[in-house]
DNA sequence: TGACATACATACAATACGGTCGGTATCTTG
DNA sequence: CAAGATACCGACCGTATTGTATGTATGTCA
């Protein structure tokens, strides 16, 4: 198959069509079966492409490892710049929107709104360290885009806290991770939104809004 | 090496030497390397027996992992069961004192204080369901550990909540899986430990105690 | 159009891996 | 002590896996 797709042109010399379904195919096959368990072949397959198209485009297998981090740093970069939540004035709103955001966007198959990186992370963090250093970059980059609003919200709330943004920030995403690893062990999506639910409940306090019924009743996705 | 170290007598059939230090093994390897990269070889040079000995005790490699998840729900069972956070009288502070006791455990190299079931999850969740179950066991059987006391301080003390105990304990749990993620990606240890921070401070919040500066100033470990 | 770089494809090499098998030592039981 | 069961050893097998070497088609540019 894909034998006589029409190549192509190539204006861009580093983007060429098999390097992204290269890496679009690492992402979907890694986030089911661990970076570990796939196999340069299974991404190939998935991909359409050969083995020699593989390591034409990446050195190694840590390589493109370390290239689907980074692609996913971009790819869910610009999602997340070009999400809706940041349209309210008030920086406090735009922090429950990212979460009611976050919340939304959990849902279908495991390996279409688990983490990329997460996942890689887990696995490789003591033995390779390019690709975890890679993963932690999209992680903490990602954490990075919520401080501002973080602490605009406290510093025009007055909150006295004890709590940096960059602190809270890194919560938000330990939260998502954590709901990820219940609901890939219970195969129950809302394991991951119900964390996503305590997590709202918590900001809410800190800012001490103590309208608890809020939550799961009014807003829906 | 351990040629002529004498084997114990097998009183229990099913408790061989070598089988507890395979399962021991397999423990401390798999969360440095993760599941699938860890092979058979390197649990049995880890434990110090060969391969003969390894398929004796264990069919396969995936039935190591199922009885290494087993392994991981009994030692931490009667780790926690014996914890001193039962001690209180009032439920809320058994629950905030075991918040404490996870805070205080992480800590030395991540493959000390990092969750194997948690680790093994993210990987063979979608491809080994006997092991994946096993997981699933192990963290919620742990949660539920929690539900009552949970349960007991939300009624002694009035809460009118939205959430049920249920939930907040799945929730700890999933604080706790989060946290190893970004100290696995960061290298440090401070990263879990903040987010037991910031669910303590949520849990006291939950609970009406509205004094944040006893947490990270007054309890030390 | 010719020369060259890029983008793949295919076959192959080296090895690492899970699992098997026959054998031996030790324990249990009568 | 006899005899079977259990525990363990270590060599071996077939396959899967990463990576390489070579060939070929296509685009670029003077």
């Amino acid at each position: 198959m894909y034998v006589n797709m029409p190549r192509p042109t190539k204006q861009s010399p580093e983007r060429g069509d098999a390097r992204t379904r290269l890496l679009e195919a690492a992402r979907d096959v890694i986030r089911r079966k661990g970076f570990a368990a796939t196999s340069v072949d299974d991404i190939c397959q998935s991909a359409g492409v050969t083995k020699g198209a593989f390591f034409h485009h990446f050195k190694t297998k840590e390589a493109l490892g370390v290239a689907a981090a980074k692609y996913w740093a971009e790819t869910t970069g610009t999602l997340f710049a070009s999400a809706p939540y940041h349209a309210p004035d008030d920086p406090l709103d735009r922090v429950l929107a990212y979460l009611d955001f976050r919340k939304a966007i959990i849902g279908g198959e495991t390996y279409e709104y688990t983490c990329l990186v997460g996942t890689m992370t887990q696995e490789v963090h003591d033995t390779a360290p390019a690709i975890r250093d890679a993963c932690a970059d999209s992680i903490l980059g990602h954490a990075a885009t919520l401080e501002a609003d973080i602490e605009a919200a406290r510093a025009q709330r007055g909150v006295d806290a004890n709590w940096t943004a960059a602190s809270l920030a890194r919560h938000t995403q330990a939260v998502l991770q954590g709901g990820f690893i219940l609901a890939k062990a219970t195969g129950d999506a809302d394991m991951a939104r119900e964390g996503v639910d305590h997590l709202i409940r918590y900001v809410r306090a800190l800012f001490c809004l103590d309208d608890e019924s809020a939550i799961s009743t009014t807003r829906e996705n």
